[in-house]
DNA sequence: TTCCAGGGGTAGA
DNA sequence: TCTACCCATGGA
């Protein structure tokens, strides 16, 4: 991953804007990884389809709140990232840094793919079109803010997911100074400092109100380090058994973080999976989880993004 | 008003 | 390991 800087000073406003670009490893389909999953549209992300450019604020480890604007200014087999970064006072290189590793994070710049795309040439027919730089799904800088949004989708239609994340943000998110309504998503320190009943009538997420307060206080008072769990040493099963020991995390999200974390050995058996698998390879008729579940073992360690882009070429034919 | 969603925890077998 | 039951919330 490279990355190269250089800085405009806005004229009519206290807001500055600091250029960055970032190239990720090729072959990368920016609007594709883009539109891959639904985290485009979760606050604080904001996706605008004219400009295809993807807009989230961000609260930086200094607690300077920034605004990015993210497009691609390559191709496919020349990928390249223009992040505009939107700022009050000065961007350190450490800021700048931390941006980059932001954005690649969210973009999975520096994912390795080539042995996904092998399997999928051995496939051929649709399986084909993968290769041109798909495979990649959008994800959240850190492991915190994935959690927190898997955990928002358990048992809720995709609009509830929406509205809970909304309020979080709104209710614990730090403010750009550029534009008070715009909001970075919160810190667990900011969600644990609430007391239950303030965090449960701000945020109402139901059922799942004990699952996401506690986890946060568990973070802020430094008794879990979620961020861990990106370490490629730590075995897939060892992973998966940290993660369903996290209170609010069944097979489903465990499966899901999983995927978030660049281990696809899983599959995150939900009601939209049984539907899909069951509309498209067993007559409509529901499988047993084990049927659908065996009709993307010969995958191996790539389960995951097989199902995920089988579903999502489904939805773009239909 | 009723149903149920992009499930999970718990108890009991 | 499996099943039954309950769990808040909000959209259809």
């Amino acid at each position: 991953m490279t990355h190269r800087t250089e800085e405009v000073q806005g004229k009519a406003s206290m807001i500055n804007t600091t250029h960055l670009s970032l190239t990720p490893l090729a072959p990368f389909d920016y609007q594709s990884t883009a539109q891959s999953h639904g985290w485009m549209e979760l606050a604080p992300n904001a996706w605008d389809k004219e400009r295809h450019a993807l807009q989230r604020v961000e609260r930086l480890s200094t607690g300077q709140v920034v605004l990015l604007d993210i497009t691609s200014t390559g191709s496919v087999e020349q990928p390249e990232m223009a992040i505009e970064v939107h700022h009050a006072g000065e961007l350190s290189p450490k800021d700048r840094r931390e941006v980059t590793a932001a954005v690649g994070r969210i973009f999975r710049a520096d994912e390795e793919l080539s042995e996904f795309y092998a399997l999928c040439r051995e496939r051929g027919g649709p399986w084909l079109k993968l290769t041109a730089g798909l495979g990649r799904v959008l994800r959240s800088p850190t492991v915190f803010e994935d959690a927190v949004k898997t955990i928002c989708t358990i048992n809720i239609q995709w609009g509830g997911t929406k509205g809970m994340v909304k309020r979080l943000v709104n209710a614990f998110g730090e403010q750009y100074p550029g534009d008070p309504a715009l909001r970075a998503f919160p810190t667990p320190e900011t969600m644990a400092a609430a007391t239950p009943e303030a965090f449960a009538v701000a945020a109402r997420l139901g059922f799942r109100t004990p699952y996401v307060h506690t986890l946060a206080q568990r973070i802020a008072s430094g008794e879990l380090d979620l961020e861990a769990l990106r370490n490629p040493a730590l075995p897939t099963l060892e992973l998966k058994k940290r993660l369903l020991s996290i209170k609010g995390v069944g097979n489903y999200a465990a499966a899901t973080l999983l995927m978030l974390l660049g281990r696809y050995d899983e599959l995150a058996v939900d009601t939209a999976f049984r539907q899909f698998v069951g509309h498209k390879y067993f007559q409509g008729q529901y499988p047993s989880d084990k049927e659908a579940q065996a009709l993307y073992a010969d995958w191996g360690r790539w389960k995951y993004l097989a199902y995920w882009f089988d579903i999502w070429q489904s939805f773009r034919e239909s």
